[in-house]
DNA sequence: CATGAATGAGTCTTCATTCAT
DNA sequence: AATGAATGAAGACTCATTCAT
């Protein structure tokens, strides 16, 4: 009777999991998305499930932790580059590459949905500032050198370059037709002209 | 002939319904938000509700399209304007006019949990498709007179001021703190580096 | 302000109402027909109804009284016949006439389903009773005279011809096919077979 | 590997939930069965029922389908048989049996009730289609042996037989008392009238 | 660890009936 | 008398979660 734990097997079980639930809060929604859905996706029993999670609130949540680590991860990459206006125009092109992945505007739609709960509320803030504290000293070091305004408070400015890589996940996830690879470099374009002193 | 209509009458109370659950839905989400609590909030009995709306999906519909005809109203009464860009900028801040209803984000945050449903998703493309058409002639406009930018298609450059717009009123739906009243300018603004040409 | 009781009129539509009601239930069974579809068959208001009958069940137990006044009826008018076998052979004969309805069976088989009620029992023995006592008579006399076996007691030969013509018409029910019309003559003589001596 | 599918046991479950049932609806009809009182009946909490079955219609199928099955089971048994005639006695004499569960009249009428569901018209027209199907070749055979009288065609012999022994379950329905077991000589007798040349 | 049968709280929705006009 | 808007009790069904195996 090998006790087993084997992190490494719990955890890649769990990312199956994760991933699932993405696929399957993406095509329904939060509500609609049933765990017996989820356990169907990643080919798991509905005991499984919660082995791994203790409510199915914690996978949403669990997935938007991952979104959260992913950030600080690639604003950690950065560190130490130089070119601060670069930097911003990276971060752009990055959520325009994450988009690659077409369950992004979905979940992000589903999301929505549970917003009110407490917990979610508490992760999302943690995401909202992952970006918006890995952005500022970038921002606030192209408006030293002068290639981005100052005539606005740095802090204003993240949160208008977030609200404009928002707008443009939120086309993403419209009715309307619209090609996220295609309109890439007009998001790079409007935030730069945002940004341009 | 006791002729009870009353269109009136009728009109009215459906009306409190709808604002009873934009309420509800705002503060709740679609899911969470039950018929019980919507016809609680409008001071009305069950059976009531389902009198003026045959399912509570119904009532979302409802107030999507409130929001599409106000949209093609306002449009509507801009007619034979000849000041083409600043319309744009009137059209961009009446959106942010109607964030003076605190419970705008909340609701548009409630729709992405239903936004797979077939007959929400032609409410909402109705409703893109109102901002798009009312917005498109306007910049065409502007662009023919030299005030807009011409190297971006007429057509986009309105997905990309819907965006914007989104945008601004996800910031307001978000966790950080996001004072839309104060942002007006900035967004106006921002649209209007967009537009530049 | 003529407070017109006009017992005529007032009968008149008490027919109209029940015979919405006979075709209703015969499409839709007893608790499948609302209320609501009565009165749009019958053109009234849904509150007329409730002018008319107490409730819903009334008007069941309306048309089963007018079956059972029906059939009282038809013996009393055989009163004073001196052919005892041919009058068997006609009520047996006027059964099948009343299939000329086609709503018969179904309404045959929607009271099927509120058979347990108190008040539906009592209606229905009522019926049952007046096809036996006017049977019974005739049978009797039938018995007397050597035309109709007597090693049987006439109240059961009265349950088995009303057996049969239950029978009859449950097969007219039933999902195979089966025409009333053609089968009559059968009908006749499968009960004639019965009650040869 | 816990393999918990026992599927003797999972039959033995669904055996008790339609027995249960088939004891509510005789007792209340289709409509006045709540799925809570054949919860009760069964010693199942709500969602069992709904583990086993997907809606309250599909227990009535199942014991429809059940009864179907029992009667091809039957003929099936009769198979080798010579003495048609005796067969179709025995046929007959079976169906009395079945009426030693007390519950087979109630039930009759409450599948009345929602005989114009397409699902339930296609049971009840399988099993129709199963005594009408295991009647024929023993009346051919009692036909071709001259046991049988041949001026009406088998087919409709066949329905006779049936009608008849409707008729007498509808007897054991109605509410004038009626013995089962004490007129089952009765109705072998009277389906031999019937078929007698 | 893994499973899936069992559970019951929670929802939407229906519809007979009432009553002010 | 006639109407139909309003009501709320009642019921079918869903689904997150538990737990014995």
């Amino acid at each position: 009777m090998p006790r087993t734990v084997d992190p490494a097997r719990h955890e890649a079980r769990r990312l199956v999991i994760v991933d699932a639930a993405l696929t399957c809060f993406a095509a329904q929604g939060y509500a609609r998305t049933t765990t017996a859905a989820i356990c169907r996706q990643a080919g798991i029993g509905s005991g499984t499930f919660f082995h791994y999670f203790p409510a199915k609130l914690d996978v949403l949540l669990a997935i938007l932790e991952l979104g959260t680590d992913e950030t600080v991860a690639w604003f950690e990459a950065q560190r130490g580059r130089t070119d601060a206006g670069r930097v911003v125009a990276d971060f752009v092109d990055h959520t325009a590459d994450n988009l690659a992945d077409p369950r992004l505007p979905g979940f992000v739609r589903a999301v929505g949905a549970v917003m009110g709960t407490p917990s979610v509320a508490v992760a999302l803030r943690r995401d909202e500032d992952a970006q918006h504290d890995g952005l500022f000293p970038w921002l606030a070091a192209g408006c030293a050198a002068g290639e981005v305004r100052d005539d606005i408070a740095v802090d204003r400015l993240c949160t208008w370059v977030l609200a404009i890589v928002d707008g443009f996940i939120g086309r993403a996830a419209g009715e309307r037709p619209f090609d996220p690879a295609a309109e890439r470099d007009m998001l790079v374009d409007t935030v730069a002209r945002l940004l341009r002193p």
